[in-house]
RNA sequence: GGGCGAUUAACUCAGUUGGUUCAGAGUGCCUCCCUUACAAGGAGGAAGUCGGGGGUUCGAGUCCCUCAUUGCCCACCA
């Protein structure tokens, strides 16, 4: 068969896919051996594969296979997320293209419109997992409204509302005008933006006087109900028990006295519109003010602000300014840089508004989440966030679960005569419920809560809940599979989502959720700007698939991404992925065109097998320490050099044949016993490559992705430090004949000077990769040779013209110059007094031995360049 | 404003409890080579006063202080 120079992966990927699932290779289910569990952190429904996901589900594609390499019991538990906000926010743009307002249609008509929307963009982004490799069990794809998700949500919340912990409540919170709800704190990204401070003055009641104060937000003075000063402000001590009037609208308002307001800061005068800020809800609040809001649900002005009704906070606030202005209130504009909070779904700006919401209490939760990641219960890699996370855990506040869309579980809240209301899973149990407060209800009278659940309240869940460990806590999944091993996700959701599993993970199991946290950087273009849709800076990733392969994509994103650390991404990582299988797709051509034949053994290859076994012994510990310790991308560098430099350049250069194609038995087998290894250690990172070749070698039933995980076997380091030599000693070899431009095709003799560090069965290697026709041992310095050092021995090569005298001297003090500062140094420390006490004696032995030797060495360079000098 | 990090070759990063033959890796760059596995390759090479300044120590990328630059998280200052 005629193999292809270039790999080609297309073919293979689909066919090894398909032949995996048909395998049922990704699927589990419990049994005795022990299980190795993940969950998807799932992408919201109706999303696009994006470079974010390719790392995170390369990584977490990673850590599963080379699980189930390992002889676990694997489960990579794949869904997606309804998202809420961003789902809803999506269909209503969408129905308002083709002309339909969310207002005019029922709640059935918006959800069955969503639902639509869902089957159609949905788990679009599940088939493209699938062609990155992702190993995941299909058979389990859990989506966050599937009817058992929604009712394990529906349980905690009348659970947690029994318990206590959840309550409802007027609350300032922050309201997202654009999609008409309130938002958690998470939910609201605070962004430093150009604005205008606006000083305007009030009329004081009775009085000429006017009180000037300032603000970023002058339609709200519709809304004031106060001024307030500073009681140390000597300014303003006599206004006290005095009025001031809004104006416009004339509104007769006290001048309140709180330490609260910076007298530093504007006039030292601030105006109280408890409705629309937190703050002076609060001094409204102890104070006793009269609350006026004046905003509607979708920014606009209500008739509460008796002016510019109906008309946009952002019109009026430039509206009102001029007529402030004409009318002589306005006192000055001046730029100012302030934050301003925006919806990070919907990117309007948050207005923060009294409403009605309903909380979940954290606190309690809180406690045996924070004690049980700071103890590595559960670990944190990079362990850095642990810091982040206590930080946040001590200052948690009440989570407002409400949202005022359709889209997500609607909270089982059930009202009758008026505000009453009972919690219940059912319209029938909240039926019975509500009877015993007055049996004549009926269940029409049951009104539902308009509102749905954040959407995180039913994510938090998402560990237990895909096991169906809620409703059902004692389903032999849950025990099997949960706790879960790792979790990979990325920071910024670290509160959002993780630290809530956390806490639902003890609170309804009782046990932690996930062992480890891998958290992910954030994958940046190569100027170091984060990849947006905006920006259109983020690659195609299936087009990059396309081009580079899904293992070279795969490699191409973990070259560089050390856990926690930003990702600046460049394509050419993919093309170094595409090379290194590339470079494989070769090795085993050249192995494959090996011929077996009945001849002997060389005595190079004896030695190199030797050599590569404890090689790769070594390389395998590594890997597995690299793997523990969660360093992914140190883990393929190393198998990256593994394959490349070991196997490649040194191994595969020995062993193959000089001439022709035949071979040896003994070495071919060892051969494709060691690529058989290698392909499995590269087997997480390019599963589709390493499953092409591990059938092209040979035909078997078995696949590579559930062979046995190599070993890590012990090796001798003396076998690895003489290879270390022979290879310095090839390298001078190669360097001479670049040098003296001697082809490789003129073989002779390299003589050595006789010495201890020698490593002479190896000779064969040497004369192999040098192009030699054999090494002597001379015990002296021939003459009319060109030589050269590695470590303290000196070898010799016969040249058949002279020696260019000049260079060699040259070449011979530069290293007698660094030789002897080296032994200065050596011997700075070894006469001083305090380093010889305080060291430890194994230092002081080192440094010893580091003398001699370079003392030994000292006396034949000397040798030599007087030899030459002479000459 | 508070908290947590980062600053090591052109780029992206390693450098364990301080020990110098540890200043390293990959990429890139330079030179030579289309040698029958691979030019998506091979061989060789250059490249860093480890952000600045102090200090502790026999000894400091490694510990302390300080300054500078920079990133992230949290926070209601009008």
């Amino acid at each position: 068969m005629e193999i292809s120079k270039k790999y080609n992966p297309l073919a293979a990927e689909k066919r090894w896919y398909d032949h995996w699932i048909e395998k049922g290779y990704f699927h589990s289910t419990p049994n005795e051996r022990e299980a190795f569990t993940i969950v998807i952190p799932p992408p919201n429904v109706t999303g696009v594969l994006h470079m974010g996901h390719m790392l995170n589900n390369t990584l977490q594609d990673v850590l599963i296979r080379r699980a189930r390499m390992r002889g676990y019991n694997c489960c990579w538990v794949p869904g997606t997320d309804h998202a809420s906000i961003a789902t809803e926010a999506k269909v209503v743009q969408k129905l308002a293209d083709e002309g339909i307002q969310k207002s005019d249609l029922t709640r059935e008509e918006f959800l069955s419109h969503a639902f639509d929307w869902k089957d159609k963009h949905g788990g679009i982004i599940l088939d493209q997992l699938r062609k990155l490799g992702a190993s995941c069990d299909w058979e389990r794809t859990k989506f966050t409204m599937d009817e058992d998700m929604s009712e394990s949500v529906i349980k905690v919340f009348v659970d947690l509302y029994k318990k206590g912990l959840i309550y409802r409540g007027v609350r300032m919170v922050n309201w997202d005008p654009s999609a008409q709800t309130a938002l958690s704190d998470e939910e609201v990204i605070h962004k430093e933006v150009n604005s205008k401070l606006y000083h305007i003055a009030y009329n004081i009641e009775g009085s000429e006087e006017k009180l000037t104060i300032a603000t970023t937000r002058p339609e709200t003075i519709l809304g004031d109900t106060a001024i307030c000063v500073n009681p140390d402000d000597t300014r303003y001590a006599h206004l006290k028990g005095k009025n001031a009037i809004v104006p416009f609208i004339n509104r007769v308002i006290p001048i309140i006295f709180d330490e609260y307001v910076d007298m530093e800061f504007g006039t030292g005068a601030l105006k109280i519109t408890p409705a629309h800020d937190i703050n002076d809800y609060q001094l409204g609040d102890k104070h006793n003010l009269e609350i006026i809001d004046i905003l509607n649900d979708n920014g606009t002005l209500n008739e509460n602000a008796q002016l510019y009704i109906g008309k946009d906070r952002f019109e009026v606030r430039k509206q009102i300014a001029i007529d402030l202005e004409k009318d002589g209130f306005l006192v000055k504009t001046e730029d100012y840089q302030n934050k301003v909070g925006l919806s990070e779904r919907t990117d309007a700006v948050i207005e923060p508004k009294l409403s009605m919401q309903w909380f979940c209490k954290m606190e309690e939760f809180s406690k045996p989440a924070l004690i049980h990641v700071m103890n590595d219960d559960i670990q944190f890699h990079p362990a850095m966030f642990k810091n982040t996370y206590r930080h946040w855990m001590e200052n948690i506040k009440d989570w407002c679960v409400s949202r005022q869309l359709w889209w997500g579980q609607q909270i089982p809240a059930f009202y009758y005569e008026g505000n009453k209301f009972v919690i219940a899973e059912t319209k029938e149990k909240a039926l019975i419920l509500a009877q015993k407060e007055n049996p004549n209800i009926t269940l029409s009278d049951l009104r539902q809560d308009e509102d749905v659940l954040d959407t995180w309240f039913s994510s938090w869940l998402w560990p237990i809940s895909v096991f169906d460990g809620i409703r059902n806590p004692d389903n032999e999944e849950i025990n099997y599979y949960y706790p879960t091993n790792d979790l990979v996700t990325a920071p910024e959701i670290l509160f959002f989502w993780v630290a809530r599993m956390i806490m639902a993970g003890y609170e309804y199991k009782g046990d932690l959720p996930f062992k480890n946290v891998y958290l992910t950087g954030i994958v940046k273009d190569k100027q170091g700007r984060k990849m947006s849709k905006s920006l259109g800076n983020s690659p195609d990733p299936i087009g990059l698939m396309e081009k580079y392969g899904a293992d070279g994509v795969r490699v191409g994103m973990l070259l560089s991404s050390p856990a926690g650390n930003d990702l600046p991404f460049d394509e050419s990582l993919c093309e170094q992925g595409r090379n290194f299988s590339n470079k494989i797709w070769n090795a085993f051509r050249l192995i494959k065109g090996w011929e077996v034949a009945d001849i002997e053994q060389p005595d190079s290859a004896k030695q190199a097998i030797i050599w590569f076994e404890n090689k790769i012994n070594k390389t395998i510990l590594e890997i597995d320490e690299s793997y523990s310790k969660y360093r992914i991308s140190e883990a393929l560098m190393s198998t990256y050099k593994l394959v490349w430099d070991d196997f490649c350049s040194w191994y595969l250069e020995i062993v193959k044949p000089n001439y022709g194609s035949q071979i040896d038995t003994i070495t071919y087998d060892k051969t494709i016993e060691q690529l058989e290894k290698v392909l499995k250690l590269i087997h997480p990172f390019t599963p589709f490559l390493s499953e092409e070749i591990w059938h092209l070698i040979d035909d078997r039933t078995n696949d590579i992705i559930v062979a046995d995980w190599p070993k890590a076997k012990d090796f001798e380091e003396i076998i690895l430090s003489d290879f270390d030599i022979i290879s310095e000693v090839v390298s001078a070899i190669r360097n001479f004949r670049k040098q003296k431009q001697v082809p490789r095709k003129e073989l002779f003799n390299l003589l050595v000077k006789e010495n201890k560090m020698l490593c002479r069965n190896m000779d064969p290697i040497i004369c192999k990769l040098g192009g030699l026709d054999c090494v002597e041992y001379v015990g002296e310095k021939p003459s009319g040779t060109y030589s050269f050092m590695v470590k303290a021995n000196e070898y010799f090569i016969p040249l058949s013209d002279s020696v260019d005298v000049g260079v060699e001297l040259e070449k011979l003090q530069k290293e007698l110059d660094y030789t002897e500062g080296f032994l200065k140094s050596v011997e700075g420390k070894l006469s001083n007094e305090k380093f010889v006490q305080n060291a430890p004696q194994s230092l002081v032995e080192k440094e010893k031995k580091k003398q001699a030797d370079a003392k030994a060495k000292i006396e034949i360079l000397a040798g030599k360049i007087s030899a030459l000098s002479d000459a």
